[in-house]
DNA sequence: GTTCACCTTGCCACGGTTGTAAGGTCAAGC
DNA sequence: GCTTGACCTTACAACCGTGGCAAGGTGAAC
């Protein structure tokens, strides 16, 4: 099986299965006399396994460590279990972080006309200096200020 | 006022004041005889509205537009609460997404025994290939199935 | 023997932020 | 004066994951 062929079975770009490789979280693939990748059905079966990962948010080094954990047929449960809560932790981070967001853009844009007035709120806030004791409900203790939220690409 | 106290000042660091003027988001400051950038409150007014629309999710892109509604004085509202409302919008698709994953993980947490035995529904659904008509709820046309959610940097 | 789809490697781009390196400047204390 | 240390300057690389493009080699059908 060529990577093309490989890519199309499994769901991961022939590119980023190359790139997988490169960073040793897939092993390197067989070859043909001519230099072409060659794989087989567990191969891309792992490619698959790393793919739904990648589906659920789970970063490379945490899919480096599910790869060990599928693979070592002993482990304890407890093992992969762990792993999965807490990425789920770093998930409800996240979304509490984009849902504050959310509210209050929400509550800004309730409060703007959004007409042909230049009066707008939004802006307002935006401009107005954050007072010390800030408008966090909770003032959590020493919390890094910047949102761990990055915008994505779109496509 | 040097770039280390507009820093302060403001709560952008001075790393990423450089950065901004680089990319044109914020005008070539002022310089001593010997290059040190100087800032006055206006700018740092600035940097501050900057630093707001960031800690709201705003990209550097829709921070631009936003500089320019606010710099407008007659522009109408209208614009402002467009521009916002096309945030939430981002914001929600990324909430659904991170939603659906931390759905589908808690789902497989939960049958998961996580003790001694190595028996684990986490791991074999990660091994299970995905059926052609999907697990998904909806079966959404052409959705690009990549997560467009990136784990971003521990600090 | 040409054509076309595929493969190879390598480098660049996107977000936004941080780190590091190698140097210049300023104000204080001696 | 001169050193020290905190600040400033620039430039470049890194993080993460993915896509794009270039320049070339390969395989198989026609």
């Amino acid at each position: 099986m060529n990577i093309g062929q490989a890519a199309k079975a499994s769901g991961v770009s022939a590119k980023m299965i190359r790139h997988y490789e490169s960073v040793g979280l897939f092993p390197e693939a067989a070859r043909t006399e001519s230099g072409y990748r060659q794989y087989t059905d567990k191969e891309v079966g792992t490619l698959r396994f790393i793919r739904q990962s990648r589906d659920l948010g789970f970063s490379i080094e945490q899919i480096r460590e599910l790869l060990g954990l599928w693979q070592d047929r002993k482990r304890p449960s407890r093992q992969v279990r762990a792993l999965a809560l807490a990425h789920i932790e770093e998930l409800d981070a996240k979304l509490q972080e984009l849902h504050a967001m959310k509210a209050t853009l929400e509550h800004l844009v309730q409060r703007c006309h959004g007409d042909d007035r230049p009066d707008c709120p939004i802006i307002d806030s935006l401009a107005q200096e954050q007072p010390q004791g800030s408008r966090r409900a909770t003032p959590l203790p020493a919390q890094p200020r910047r949102p761990t939220f990055q915008a994505t690409n779109r496509r």
